[in-house]
DNA sequence: AAATGAATTATGTATGACATAATGCATTAA
DNA sequence: TTAATGCATTATGTCATACATAATTCATTT
């Protein structure tokens, strides 16, 4: 091969994605196509193979994908409908503490704070009296704050949990539950180091107060304050 | 069927999840069992034909899924190893927001309201110098918060982005750019109405301010007036 | 010693056959 | 007439087999 026949061709870069890959595509870019719509039923498969030009193997292994995101499910006989899909359900399948890199642990105990922080006002907006007496039981047994005692992790999913479905926003509980096992993890692999009181923290009982009697900024300021223990183990 | 015939009857529900069903979850659970990490192989297909007594196309859809939620990888020759699953990746596959429900795409504009409230603490803790000068150049744009404009979509998620950008966790970033068609979906159909500027407005100048000169706290609680129109789509 | 080529191995694709569940329709029995 | 039963149909679910293809190893050649 010479430089000249070379420098003639205009190689450009094969596309190696598989047969699969590329009916997948195709069948999401049907599905963003504004025309279709939860509830519409899609080709049967053997229509796919005709249409596509490819084996019914590859077509039900595109399907089975899709299947699996939770763009479409498929009865017998019915054939394949478009289904408005559970976005945390495939958090729910593939968040395995036990494989996820550190980083993203971490990123992700973060984000628990953050959401924790910015939550209040739709705490503080749709907690109801019921709300504020479940929360107030709840706390009547919370560890006292002046001893130094074990990092009660259970009372804690308890609390944080009440607050998660005080909010009213589906998605964020589903998220909380979702991330337990995460949180978990990373306190027992000590991946960040297990807090301590100090003199200014807010305790969850505090926190009930200000829900009770004080403003939505002050509840988002205490909370912030209640999860500094937390913070510390990222800032400085 | 006599009475006395059903009565003794127990019956329990049969389990119809498909055979694929079945070998996926029996997999996952693999997974899980903390003696599996990334970088492991797991059987090859045929091994797993002949130890669950199923047939390859089985073995392979159900592998077909695992991979589909990021859990696997495979290549030829190689066999399927074990992977940190990309989260987000997964969530860029399946939030198409014209097949999303209306309640989950309000729970998933409120989560962004939530989430860039508690995002201050990071943001105040992590900006840089530069972050700074950067923000500075894009507020310099901004449109006049008097005057009464079309609400800048574009504006707001280049100086949004760069917040995110600044927070320094990328879990947060991607979900930022994940999220954006929901958002200008949500802002396009008019789910919720359009902003509009009233005198307490905090501006994104007046943010970048805050940043500079002022404290976490001050940051988290403009940054919670500033999203006040957003929030007033929500509350009575 | 480097390049080439053949054998091997496990995933990827194709095809045909049959199993199974859901549905509609015809038939039957009360 | 009506409800129950059985049958045919249809589309997905499962199986078996064959071959294609990419990655790796190792022997062969230059």
């Amino acid at each position: 091969m010479t430089d000249t026949y070379k420098k003639s061709l205009n190689i450009t870069a094969v596309d190696s994605s598989s047969l699969v890959d590329k009916v997948e595509q195709i069948l999401i870019d049907l599905l963003i196509s504004e025309k279709l719509n939860p509830g519409d039923q899609i080709p049967k498969e053997l229509e796919l193979t005709k249409m596509l030009g490819v084996s019914r193997t590859v077509i039900r292994e595109a399907l089975n994908r899709l299947k699996t995101i939770g763009l479409i499910e498929s009865t017998k006989r019915k054939g394949s409908t478009i289904k408005s899909p559970d976005l945390l359900f495939l958090l729910r399948k593939s968040l395995i503490p036990n494989i996820l890199d550190q980083a993203t642990l971490k990123d992700i105990f973060e984000l628990r704070l953050v959401i924790e922080i910015g939550m209040s006002d739709l705490i503080f907006e749709r907690a109801t009296p019921d709300d504020i007496k479940e929360l107030e039981e709840i706390v009547k047994f919370e560890p006292d704050s002046t001893k130094e005692v074990l990092f009660d992790i259970d009372h804690e999913v308890k609390f944080h949990g009440k607050l998660y479905q005080i909010s009213g926003n589906n998605t964020l509980l589903d998220f909380q539950t979702i991330l337990l096992p995460a949180f978990r993890y990373v306190y027992d692999s000590r991946l960040i180091e297990s807090p301590e009181h100090d003199s200014k923290w807010v305790s969850h009982q505090d926190l009930v107060k200000i829900l009770k009697n004080g403003s939505a900024t002050k509840l988002r300021n205490a909370m912030r304050k209640h999860l500094d223990r937390h913070f510390r183990g990222y800032f400085k």
